[in-house]
RNA sequence: GCGCCAGUAGCUCAGCUGGAUAGAGCGUCGGCCUCCGGAGCCGAAGGUCGUGGGUUCGAAUCCCGCCUGGCGCACCA
């Protein structure tokens, strides 16, 4: 914003014409009392020792010593132990509305990331058993990360990695084949740390009915063979499809095998001795990674000549730095946290730089419905499907749930609420807001896209409700930035909270059509309408015209 | 035992990189319907910020100890 930028620069000047000679880190920024006015800054406050002064007496020097443009500024004020206050001139605030018209549903974006190359790995699931509410909360957190990064100028791809490869896709191919058996009407027992759960039967089923009941008489190496190239597939079509309907799209699915086949496994390995990171003992080998904080160095590759979970995973973050991605975020269950700093270690001993990898933890989901917890286990095989939970609550209101809590805060999904068609579900508050904001050009019958700023806005708008939302909508791209920043889409859903409210107070207290107003309330509204859609959307959630 | 994350209103959670009187929603209590949809709006009560120290003009925020909870500490994935 040009008054932020022009109040900074004018303080700078101040603090030197009082004699300031290098100036220390401060802030202006907008305080959470409105009563403080626009934007205030403790400048006076971080000087005030160095000068020997008390840091009020500084204020009043630095007000008399500052020289601002005319049109920005409408009060100053000195207060508290010294803060200074600047209240902002009307014509600022209002400036806004043609601001937000004109960016259209590009209001809000920015190009601070200068088109960086981010890579936003999540959902990343074992394609051995159906997708969980906890993988829901993933997904709609790495994608509205996604989003926030390329809302923010950076060059996003969305990835899923998909682990086709190793001992559980093994653990898979012999559970499948004793359900196999059990559809065949046989005795057979799914094996130790196998797939217990349900939906594995009726894959199971669907061979025999589809192979015919032959196939249960294949030999065990043959029949195993089958159902791990069966069991993948199928899983894997079934996750799809339920992140498709949950409206998640990547740009890349990754396939665990692909670094087999392509070598990568060894390039890494090869990388990794002549950087001196590895080492042999006990017939292993193993990383340096207590060289970068590790608590103590890891094996790689086992005795038996096998690898270790680590060791692709390496392979596979060395390959998105090979494809040119300047960072790599990836979207993990909380559960794997032990795991972040071996595989931090490993990009370091690859000699990447501090900032290339960063895994964003999710906490677990506990889902309540009714007064009551439902259970979910993958080992046992019962748990709260996304696609039971989607059904139950509809895509909208799962995604909004998902993201309106930080994503390392452990939190309960309140089934009955986020069904709820009230107030109290904060989804439907604010869906309820953009509803009612296209409302009222339905009844105008007009087209909101039609409607044009006027000079006159700035002097006609004075309602204290319509001076907040346009502070609320000036706010937005902030919002946004920051979310972006922090990777935190929370930020946005309270936002949109806060502009939801605003909005509902002054369109109950106020009418907009028949009224003198109605021409500048108009482009109010279609303003408000615009952000509650474009926050929305960012978020993967939409903003319907009526409700 | 060691490590990571957390502990803020009855509940679910915000609190920006240290700022002014700690916020929101739900719930509770009390008001408001000739209206662009009341599927809504307004107000009130409610907090020793787990705890004890420290740093400084100023700490929910930073540092240290302790208590409580979750998770992790494999030649498993």
């Amino acid at each position: 914003m040009k008054a932020h930028e022009a109040i900074v620069r004018a303080l700078r000047d101040a603090a030197h014409t009082i004699g300031v000679s290098t100036l220390p880190e401060f802030k202006y920024e907008t305080p959470r009392d409105p009563a403080h006015g626009d934007g205030a800054t403790n400048l006076a406050l971080v000087i005030a020792q160095a000068l020997g002064k008390p840091p009020r007496a500084v204020a009043e020097q630095l007000v008399g010593a500052l020289q601002l443009p005319a049109g920005i500024v409408k009060k100053v004020e000195i207060a508290g132990p010294g803060f200074i206050n600047f209240f902002l001139a009307e014509e600022q605030l209002a400036a806004v509305l043609p601001a937000v018209l004109a960016a259209g549903e590009r209001y809000g974006q920015s190009d601070v990331g200068r088109g960086q190359r981010v890579n936003v790995e999540f959902v990343s699931a074992n394609p051995t058993g159906p997708l969980h509410v906890g993988h829901g909360r993933g997904a709609a957190l790495g994608d509205a990360i996604a989003s926030l990064l390329d809302w923010t100028g950076h060059a996003v791809t969305r990835e899923c990695y998909v682990n086709d490869a190793g001992t559980q896709i093994d653990r898979l191919a012999r559970s499948l084949w004793a359900r196999v058996q059990q559809a065949a009407g046989r005795r057979a027992e799914i094996p130790e740390g196998g797939y217990h759960g349900e939906y594995l039967l009726e894959v199971a089923e669907r061979i025999l009915a589809r192979e015919g009941r032959a196939f249960a008489d294949l030999s065990e190496p043959e029949g195993l063979r089958r159902c791990r190239v069966i069991g993948v597939q199928s899983l894997r079509a079934e996750q799809e499809e339920d992140l498709r309907e949950f409206g998640v799209r990547f740009d890349v699915i990754f396939l665990e095998s692909r670094l087999y086949q392509e070598k990568l496994i060894e390039q890494t390995l090869a990388d990794l001795a002549k950087r001196q990171y590895t080492y042999e003992q006990d017939g292993a080998l193993w990383l340096k990674s207590t060289a970068f904080g590790d608590d103590k160095d890891r094996v790689l590759r086992k005795s038996d000549g096998t690898y270790t979970y680590l060791m692709p995973d390496i392979a596979y973050h060395r390959h998105k730095r090979e494809r040119g991605f300047e960072r790599a975020i990836d979207i993990w269950g909380a559960d794997h946290h032990g795991y972040v700093a071996r595989v931090q270690a490993a990009m370091h001993a690859l000699g990447y730089p501090a900032d290339f990898f960063r895994a964003e933890l999710v906490q677990l989901v506990r889902v309540m419905r009714g007064g009551e917890e439902m259970r979910f286990s993958k080992r046992t095989g019962e748990f709260v499907s996304l696609r039971d939970l989607v059904q139950e609550t509809g895509v909208d209101a799962a995604r909004y749930f998902f993201l309106m809590r930080r994503g390392d805060s452990q939190f309960v999904f309140d089934v009955d609420l986020a069904k709820s068609q009230k107030d109290e579900n904060p989804v439907y508050y604010v869906q309820m807001a953009h509803a009612r904001m296209s409302g009222i050009f339905k009844v105008a019958a007009r087209d909101p896209a039609s409607v044009t700023p006027v000079a006159a806005d700035s002097s006609v708008l004075t309602q204290p409700e319509e001076i907040d939302l346009m502070k609320e909508l000036a706010a937005f791209p902030g919002v946004v930035a920051r979310a972006a920043e922090t990777l935190e889409p929370h930020r946005v859903t309270g936002y949109l909270e806060g502009l939801a409210r605003i909005a509902h107070a002054w369109y109950h207290k106020y009418r907009v059509l028949g009224e003198p107003e109605e021409r500048e309330r108009l482009v109010l509204a279609a303003a408000v309408r615009q952000v509650l859609a474009n926050g929305l959307r960012l978020l993967g959630i939409t903003a319907p015209e009526r409700m």
